[in-house]
RNA sequence: GCCGGAGUGGCGGAAUUGGCAGACGCGCCGGAUUCAAAAUCCGGUGCCAGUUGAUGGCGUGAGGGUUCGAGUCCCUCCUCCGGCACCA
């Protein structure tokens, strides 16, 4: 530990830049002092690597504290720099950090940076710069201005996505993906070679359409399966890749010829691209996938066991969409008895199975491929291809556009309901999606208001099978539950009549599976995840193909696969898509044994391609957390004891505290995205022995928006926020011209003109202040308006603090040798309320309750040194350069990050006496003082005795006394 | 339409478990300091009535309810913010 800096008197060799110098005492609390103290600070702590955190193994690592994990959300390093969204969520962490390393823990703070991706490589063609050197000069901006913060990040842990040795281990998770297969009746991913093992010793067999079928199961039927000896290779080949977690489909994907890339469903809002807002259209593409559907109940059930915000939990479990219900297999009219020639449903209310008039399939569905081969007596050709060519060229976007009104076309074709034997219609209708489900419904126009808006636009038959509710039949469907009515039929051996819905449901699914017709079933929204992309600046995948497209991995030694140099990386804007790796032919072109592939794999010597797809953004932000805990291993992603440490905080012979990441704060749009494809890849490695936990973050909070007030004219065109004067209440006018401007609160960006700029609010007050201000605006979860105005109030809070103790004139501290006994004890309530306040994220209660310890202090007069120095250390985790000057001046040596939280004394959190309110028939009309503990019998005669009280009651008969010791009295008359 | 959250002074907000509504800060008003201004400091500040004061009444989006007591719990409704949205 290198000494403390001296204190210099900054004020005077800086003091040209404040011509009034003179004028003041050298040593008042101005931006100007603040700003002096502050960088030499920050000089300090950079130099001392004060917040070097140690791992299990080093020789300073302490293994009788407990372990924290303190999580930021990593930024993506615009070359805009900070806006003051992101210190929000920082401070907060930073003051939790703070608290923690006092309180006695391991306390693990990193910070890095999220650099791969669309908006660097946009930014970097814009600019035409390579993104290489934009994104390092952003990250340099991003990383200066954090340090002005003075947050205590451990820099040493600093890591960067597109960093080799960081995707070196993103590809390598890939890989393990790659090489993983999902095992339903274990319910975990297992490694492809245990599959092998399985189908050769005969355990598992392949059923149809590839399906795995464990023969413990008794599950098959002898004719439909096949073992594994009985398929070629090219046969084994394709059933292993069709199981691969990550695996290669022809998808209809999201293609954006804009951004020249295909994007997740995750990506595209309301038919436009997320980033950009350019139109998306839908075609068909071989592109790698991650089966994350696979750990969709996983990812639906774990939801209870973590401290997330309500809202949070709400959208993952809506975005996995699991529902109940049954598949019901219809026979068609003009084959009834040819089991291959049904048509297969979902529906989620098999007890309305007799209400179901017609069907309807998706434009996309096999049948009408058949239908339009083989048109049937009634199909009307022409419409129907009309139909569904408009269907599959209408992009979503226009869909949105549109109203729902239903469209749709008869196919010609009828099915047999099961139930009733009645033969219904079957329809196209795009209002049927081809991705859920079968792409096919069964038709309850009674009981389903899509359904009935069709029937009734068709004119087709509505019939009621539930009572329940108040509304026609004919005007509206019935959806709610209710009594089976019209639903029986003796010749098929079934009743549900006068049963309750979920009672009907059962019964009825029970007789579709008796009559091995349907059976219940569970689905979900969740859709597989896309996972290439045709762009420049992301990781390249580890893979290369063979002349016959065969796809093999390259060895995990051989990692990483290495972006190569381009010259070209603008995007190719086509409707045919390109992945942009296509132009690095020297790169694309190589051999097994140049690429890594391993020689018991393929012959070195044999030509391959390289996958020219890159992974998206995403995919170093799925791990990155677990690269904090041991950012410079180059065996591991990171080390096991590392991680099991941070992680758990198990280490040599103690316990696991925890389960994962103890605080992790961002911003509420990463609510579906990156929280729910990091838990997968947290699920992924768990399952495969490389990681202790089966969930990565245990509590997770969002920091609130921070709005900005923007300006409008009359004609509604915008004003700079600077440009703007106040001349009144609620009255603005323009500076230039004087015309009344409006205010109204928006989200900052730039094409409002009302976005603040941190580093001109940390010049003009500091960073102390910064950081108070932005933690006292309000909860730290709401949505709150920036008001430059209030950063004042902080600001003259820390100018009380320092002139409380300070000598303006010579700098010296003024203390007292002895305390003022309720000033003391107000120390202990603070102390304490400070604490627990943090523990909740109350920051601004927090602060609050230091300002209010500091006004009664100034009544008081002065503090002890004793008193001073509780007071800079719990003050130290908000505004960490005062305090830490504070602490200095008081003699310590070392850093005040090195001090310990002061403790609380019970007996002092209370006055000598408490004054209770009094009230009659719920109205306060007196005070009393009593003890603390003052019994209820005490307190009831002292209330009776006041007398103010007694006045009141004179005349009444006090007919009873509610006394709340230590709360209140309430005398009822 | 469905899901999640929120409505409290002129403004940001506090009240953690049903117990003094409005902590703390801004702004505003008055005063000190200053030649003056800025900055800073001290005092006041929910609304209405009361000449001042004591004091009284009203008051947490609206209406009703439970309770000795409701910002907090229950019912009905309104508004705003965020998300999802033809998912069978």
């Amino acid at each position: 530990m290198t000494n403390p800096p001296p204190h210099t008197t900054h004020t005077t060799k800086h003091g040209t830049d404040m011509p009034d110098q003179s004028q003041h005492p050298s040593f008042r609390y101005t931006a100007q002092l603040a700003r002096d103290i502050e960088t030499r600070w920050q000089q300090y702590w950079s130099e001392s690597n004060t917040f070097r955190q140690p791992n299990p193994g080093d020789s300073d690592f302490d293994v009788n504290k407990p372990k924290f994990y303190c999580l930021d959300m990593y930024p993506y390093p615009s070359g805009a720099g900070l806006h003051v969204g992101h210190p929000e969520g920082y401070t907060a962490t930073d003051i939790v950090s703070r608290y923690k390393k006092l309180t006695g823990h391991n306390v693990l703070h990193p910070m890095g940076w999220d650099a791969f991706g669309l908006p660097a490589e946009q930014y970097a063609i814009t600019t035409g710069v390579h993104p290489a050197i934009t994104t390092k000069n952003a990250i340099e901006t991003f990383k200066r201005q954090l340090q002005r913060f003075g947050f205590s990040y451990d820099w040493n842990r600093e890591v960067s996505t597109i960093d080799p040795d960081y995707y070196r281990w993103t590809q390598w998770i890939w890989l393990k993906a790659y090489h993983a297969w999902y095992d339903t009746n274990q319910d975990r991913a297992r490694h492809v070679d245990e599959l092998i093992n399985e189908l050769e010793a005969g355990t598992i067999c392949v059923g149809c359409e590839d399906a795995i079928v464990h023969t413990s199961n008794e599950e098959s039927s002898a004719d439909d399966v096949r073992s594994w000896r009985d398929l070629d290779p090219q046969e084994q080949r394709r059933f292993i890749d069709n199981h691969r977690l990550a695996y290669l489909d022809e998808q209809m994907v999201n293609w954006c010829p804009k951004l020249g890339t295909a994007l997740a469903n995750e990506e595209v809002i309301d038919g436009k691209s997320e980033r950009g807002q350019h139109p998306v259209y839908r075609k068909p593409l071989k592109q790698w996938m991650f089966r994350i559907t696979a750990y969709a109940d996983r990812l639906l059930n774990d939801l209870a066991d973590l401290e997330w915000p309500e809202s949070t939990l709400a959208m993952q479990r809506e975005w996995i969409g699991r529902s109940e219900g049954a598949e019901v297999d219809f026979p068609l009219a003009e084959a009834p008895d040819d089991p291959t020639k049904t048509l297969r449903v979902y529906t989620t209310r098999p007890d309305t199975l007799f209400g179901a008039t017609f069907m309807v399939v998706a434009p996309e569905h096999p049948l009408i491929e058949d239908v339009l081969k083989n048109p049937r007596q009634e199909t009307d050709v022409d419409a129907l291809r009309t139909y569904v060519e408009q269907a599959r060229h209408r992009s979503d976007l226009d869909r949105m556009a549109e109203s729902k009104e239903k469209t749709g076309v008869f196919t010609g074709i009828y099915a047999i309901n099961p139930v009733n034997n009645s033969n219904i219609p079957i329809w196209t209708a795009d209002y049927v999606l081809m991705g859920y489900g079968h792409g096919a419904i069964m038709a309850v126009p009674a009981h389903d208001q899509r359904d009935h808006d069709f029937a009734r636009a068709f004119d087709l038959l509505i019939t009621q099978v539930i009572t329940g509710g108040e509304v026609d039949i004919r005007d509206e469907a019935w959806a709610g539950d209710g009594v089976s009515i019209n639903s029986a039929n003796t010749e098929n051996g079934i009743d549900i009549n006068n049963l309750p819905t979920e009672q009907a449901k059962e019964k009825i699914t029970a007789w579709l599976e008796e009559k091995n017709i349907g059976k219940a079933k569970v689905n979900y929204k969740l859709r597989d995840w896309l996972f290439s992309r045709q762009r420049y600046w992301g990781e390249p995948f580890p893979i290369v193909f063979d002349q016959n497209g065969n796809h093999y991995a390259v060895d995990e030694e051989h990692l990483p696969v290495l972006l190569p140099e381009m010259e070209d990386y603008h995007p190719i804007e086509s409707d045919d898509p390109q992945p942009l790796l296509a132009k690095a032919t020297d790169w694309v072109h190589t051999t097994a044994g140049e690429a890594g592939v391993s020689p018991d794999v393929l012959d070195p010597a044999e030509t391959v391609i390289r996958e020219t797809n890159t992974m998206p953004g995403w995919a170093g932000s799925c791990w990155y957390y677990l690269r904090f805990c041991d950012p410079r291993n180059n065996d591991r992603l990171a080390g096991q004891d590392a991680e099991r440490y941070w992680m758990t905080g198990a280490v040599d012979d103690k316990q696991a505290t925890s389960a994962g990441v103890d605080l992790y704060i961002g911003g509420a749009e990463h609510s579906v995205l990156h929280l729910l494809y990091a838990r997968f890849w947290h699920k992924m490695l768990y399952d495969l022995g490389e990681i202790s936990t089966s969930e990565p973050f245990i509590r997770l909070f969002h920091q609130g928006l921070i709005t900005s007030f923007a300006y409008q004219r009359a004609d509604k065109s915008l004003v700079p926020t600077d440009d703007v004067e106040e001349i009144g209440e609620d009255k603005f006018v323009e500076k230039a011209n004087g015309k009344p401007v409006t205010q109204v609160t928006a989200k900052m960006s730039k094409s409002l003109k009302n976005v603040i700029n941190p580093d001109d609010i940390i010049h003009d007050f500091g960073a102390d202040t910064f950081r108070l201000y932005e933690m006292y605006m309000g909860p730290l979860e709401a949505t709150k308006p920036w008001n430059t105005r209030d950063i004042v109030g902080v600001y003259r809070f820390l100018q009380r603090v320092w002139r409380l103790v300070i000598n303006e004139e010579t700098g010296e501290l003024m203390l007292q040798d002895q305390h003022d006994d309720q000033l003391e004890r107000a120390l202990h309530r603070t102390i304490a309320k400070v604490g627990s306040d943090i523990d909740r994220l109350a920051m601004n209660t927090a602060i609050a309750a230091m300002i209010e310890w500091t006004n009664q202090a100034i009544k008081v007069g002065r503090l002890t040194a004793d008193q001073l120095e509780r007071f800079a250390i719990i003050l130290s985790p908000f505004a960490p350069h005062i305090a830490e000057e504070l602490w200095s001046k008081l003699g310590h040596e070392s850093s005040i990050t090195q001090a310990t939280w002061p403790t609380v004394d019970e007996t002092m959190l209370q006055d000598e006496t408490i004054e209770l309110p009094v009230q009659i028939k719920g109205k306060v009309r007196s005070r009393i003082n009593v003890a603390p503990d003052a019994d209820q019998k005490t307190i009831e005669e002292e209330a009776l005795k006041d007398p103010r009280i007694q006045e009141l009651i004179a005349d009444k008969a006090v007919r009873k006394v509610i006394v709340v010791p230590g709360q209140i009295v309430n005398i009822i008359v």
